[in-house]
RNA sequence: GGGCGCGUAGCUCAGUGGGAGAGCGCUCGCUUCACACGCGAGAGGUCGCUGGUUCGAAACCAGCCGUGCCCACCA
């Protein structure tokens, strides 16, 4: 018999007398139950039925198979699960889109690595059996990741985990290779690309990063061929000389007008270089006169192709010279070669100068490899066309984003974006649906392999490249719906509502998705995209295993619990970045503990047969924390529609401490047995709970279970029902900031003249505005309230007046004391007389403020009278 | 070179036109019958610098200093 790890065998609640025992919230213990509980109830499972428009849906950033959750994860899931559980609980029909991504080149290169530690290699494996490796390496260790967002207590639809390999995910894929080809936004070329030698594929401008690095700056003479001089190049690298195909200089260049179609000689090789003009050439730069590489620098190779230049590769993809370099440097590393190269420089007399110079260089973001610029055979997709839709829907709000700040930075990317080489020379992927006929040189781009060419009837060799990861992860948010299919999911989950990232891949991912959408489903793929904080170590160093500076957030889950790591996130996050600090995690920790606690002594003090669960104010503090508890909710709502996740934190906290615990709690503890109380009680523990929920999902939905009635289940799946009328009630808000006030001062009296906390004390009022407050001021202010009592031994400033202590020790210490709050409410009063003697100041500002000068002025002079 | 941020209490950060805030840390007090992961009280700040706008600036503008990130084709 299967039973619920939560709701046990009945549907009764679970009995309060278990929580007597219970003086702390034990996350460990309790939080695997009710991942169990809420991950068998189905509720994250959404049947999909209705339309987008009605429902909710939030489609994950996919996680690499590769990973483990780190700090980055925690964030980017406290805060969907926020957005998902809220929603949830508003009643839509919520689906959080889940699933891995193959990540093509870090999965590849981890298995490379596994087979390197076991003496061998994926070459030595070959394609097909390495691929079956990745499998296998994927079933072993491609759900840890999906476990640990379980753990975090994220709500995703774990029943419907998609895979960016998936049979139906790689049909999509397919489908659109082939069809972005029919509509020509697919060519084959060779093209300058980044070599990234650590991988052994082509990586896109993206997954290039650059460093400073100082090397040596060599001047070389190249003499001109009819004998006449020289002309002297600079380069940082001098292997790539031999791959020379010219000598620039810019077309305003006087010194060198005349030499313009003259040729020089390439030392070393011999080639006679033709010298041309270019505006590229900054003449100021060295001596004025550019060595033009077109196969191995980005910049030759545009001027090369302006030109009509020849293109020589004397790097190959190895990484070492080619014979193109010559018998010399031939086989040769690129380190070994520059070394060659300027020795046989030095030997020829063409050297004319090195210095050192301090230069960005490209590397590799995926190996750590130095790019090796060189010309490749690969495929290019054309963005341009696909740019403007995706630029018009950003410009028209149709996807918004958060902070606005990014949307200028999205569009200045967009409307110069560049061709997107798309091929990678890698095995783990989508390998390209391009069919080649050796015999007669046809090409075939099919999502069903063709049987043999068309043209020739000869046999077909497919591509062997794969595509770029974020080729395919570009469609995850409809093709993870099943799309090309119109499934019933796709039509109630797409387009989907928000899309939480951090900034470092707005041009990776969110522009892709946003161009494959509008083309391929013609909607926007989500409304929203909230951008939040990139999480550093607590030194402000980048957070990573490498530098030794990661905090793995499951240890703080186990030690802490899930809610505080939520809630610490939560709290830390910003739209700026953000140094890691544990205290924030505490701090949630002790949040989840005194939500425990405050639930333990409602429901001990409510006993065994509860009551309503109904407001049912009978006393003004009753009132004001109805009325305050409505304005939380309200408050919490906005902050999470808004994407204001810190405030969401921090407006929980607050309530739960600084109103229900703090006052609201300690004002009703003497009237635990009014019925009408209980009621009241149980309705704010019930509301605070769910609308703690979806920001603190362990501790509500534990406690739920001793406050639910018979026939409620998970916390997770209540509906909020609509509120009827409103709570708010500004006269309870006032007089209990009267109560508030005046318990502080007293206290602060008692502090300063030390007087016992535990000591009632016999005071009489001289305020105005207590006449209902007597009591419950008396009770919170151990105060024993006199309607006489003579002359007072001192008084204290209260909120309207003073505060008459008719009893006493130390008379010294009282009136110290009482000249210190004199001078302090004088000074206070001469700043706002003189303010308000500023004719400027009341001509000019707005009559409610003056106004609102002028009333505290008298709010401060009746209590400096009173004193 | 261009762009976007940030500089507020010892630390980490809110505040963005009318009384300088939170958490942690620190000091003092409290075996108050939910919680010592607790309760109460308190100390602590030329709001980076300079100038401007305004009756009024931490907030708006300009410049400077410091710091971080993104983009970019100077060998």
């Amino acid at each position: 018999m299967h039973v619920c790890p939560v709701l046990g065998m009945s549907s009764e609640p679970r009995a309060i007398s278990e929580l007597r025992t219970r003086t702390r919230f034990e996350p460990a213990a309790v939080e695997p139950a009710l991942i169990r509980a809420w991950l068998e109830s189905g509720l994250f499972h959404p049947e999909p039925e209705g339309e987008a428009s009605e429902n909710y849906s939030i489609a994950i950033p996919p996680p690499n198979i590769t990973g483990a959750l780190h700090m980055g994860h925690a964030l980017n899931g406290a805060i969907q699960d926020t957005l998902i559980r809220y929603h949830r609980m508003l009643g839509r029909r919520t689906k959080w889109i889940f699933g891995t991504d193959h990540a093509s080149i870090a999965t590849q290169r981890q298995v490379e690595r596994e087979l390197e530690s076991l003496g061998t290699s994926r070459e030595e494996l070959g394609r097909e059996a390495f691929i079956e490796r990745v499998w296998s390496w994927r079933e072993r260790y491609g759900a840890t990741i999906v476990e640990q967002y379980k753990r975090l207590g994220a709500s995703c639809d774990y029943r419907d985990e998609r895979f960016t390999l998936d049979p139906d995910y790689a049909d999509a894929v397919l489908g659109v290779f082939v069809e972005l080809h029919e509509r020509g936004y697919l060519h084959r070329d060779h093209y300058m690309v980044n070599w990234d030698p650590g991988s052994g594929s082509a990586i896109s401008d993206l997954e290039v990063e650059e460093r400073e690095e100082t090397d040596t700056l060599y001047s070389i003479a190249y003499p001109l061929a009819d004998g006449s001089g020289e002309l002297v190049v600079a380069t940082v690298r001098p292997e790539t000389m031999l791959a020379d195909s010219a000598v620039a200089v810019n077309p305003a260049d006087e010194r060198y007008a005349e030499l313009v179609g003259a040729e020089a000689v390439l030392p070393l090789v011999g080639r006679r270089l033709p010298v041309i003009a270019d505006d590229y050439v900054k003449p100021d730069f060295g001596s004025g006169a550019l060595k033009v590489t077109p196969g191995h620098d980005p910049n030759d190779f545009e001027i090369g192709r302006r030109h009509g230049l020849p293109e020589y590769s004397v790097i190959g993809e190895d990484g070492r010279m080619t014979a193109e370099a010559g018998e010399a440097f031939a086989g040769l590393t690129v380190a070994e070669a520059r070394t060659a190269v300027v020795a046989a420089l030095e030997q020829e007399g063409a050297l004319r100068g090195r210095e050192p110079y301090t230069h960005a260089v490209p590397y590799s973001h995926r190996s750590g490899a130095r790019i090796e610029p060189l010309i490749s055979l690969q495929w290019f997709m054309r963005m341009d066309e696909l740019a403007g839709p995706a630029i018009e829907c950003v410009l028209d709000d149709r996807v918004r984003f958060h902070p606005g700040r990014w949307k200028q930075v999205y569009l200045d990317w967009m409307g110069a974006i560049r061709p997107w080489c798309v091929s990678r020379q890698l095995w783990w992927g989508h390998r390209l649906p391009v069919y080649y006929c050796d015999a007669c040189e046809e090409t075939y781009v099919a999502r069903v392999r063709p049987e043999r060419c068309g043209a020739c009837d000869g046999p077909l060799r497919q591509d062997e490249d794969v595509l770029d990861t974020w080729f395919s992860s570009a469609l995850w948010p409809f093709a993870t719906l099943g799309w090309p299919e119109p499934t019933a999911a796709l039509r109630a989950f797409y387009p989907t509502d928000a899309l939480v990232t951090a900034r470092e891949i707005i041009f990776l991912w969110v522009a892709r998705m946003i161009m494959m959408g509008l083309q391929f489903t013609g909607e926007v793929p989500f409304a929203d995209v909230y951008v939040h904080a990139v999480i550093q170590a607590p030194d402000g160093r980048r957070m990573s295993k490498s530098l030794g500076t990661g905090i793995d957030p499951l240890e703080e889950i186990e030690r802490r619990g899930a809610d505080a790591v939520r809630f610490g996130m939560l709290a830390m996050s910003s739209t700026q970045d953000v140094r890691y600090n544990v205290e924030k995690i505490e701090q949630g920790e002790r949040l989840a503990n005194k939500l425990f606690n405050a639930a333990r002594f409602v429901l001990l003090g409510i006993g065994e047969h509860p009551g309503p669960a109904a407001p049912i104010p009978t006393a003004v503090e009753d009132r004001w924390i109805l009325s305050r508890l409505e304005r939380f909710e309200l408050e919490l709502a906005q902050r999470i529609e808004s994407y204001d996740f810190p405030r969401v934190a921090l407006a929980l906290y607050d309530f739960v401490y600084g109103e229900l615990c703090d006052w609201y709690i300690e004002l009703v503890k003497s009237r635990i047995e009014e019925p009408e109380l209980r009621a009241t009680l149980r309705f704010v523990l019930r509301e605070t709970l769910q609308v703690a929920h979806p920001v603190m999902p362990f501790v509500t939905e534990e406690l739920w279970q001793y406050v639910r009635e018979p026939d409620e289940g998970l916390l997770a799946g209540v509906a909020r029902a609509p509120r009827e009328g409103s709570a708010i009630d500004a006269d309870a808000e006032a007089a209990l900031e009267r109560v508030i006030g005046a318990t502080q001062a007293v206290r602060r009296w008692r502090n300063e003249v030390g007087v016992a906390p535990g000591v009632t004390v016999a005071a009489r009022l001289e305020a105005d505005g207590y006449a209902e407050l007597r009591p419950l001021l008396a009770r919170i202010a151990r105060l024993d309230l006199r309607e006489d009592g003579g002359d007072g031994v001192t008084s204290v400033a209260i909120p309207g007046g003073a505060l008459a202590i008719l009893e006493g020790v130390d008379l010294a210490a009282h009136e110290q004391r009482r000249e210190r709050e004199r001078a302090r409410l004088a000074a206070e009063i001469e700043r706002l007389r003189a303010k308000l003697a500023n004719d400027a100041f009341v001509a000019n500002a707005p009559p409610a403020v003056v106004a609102a000068e002028r009333e505290k002025l008298a709010r401060l002079e009746a209590e400096l009278d009173a004193l």
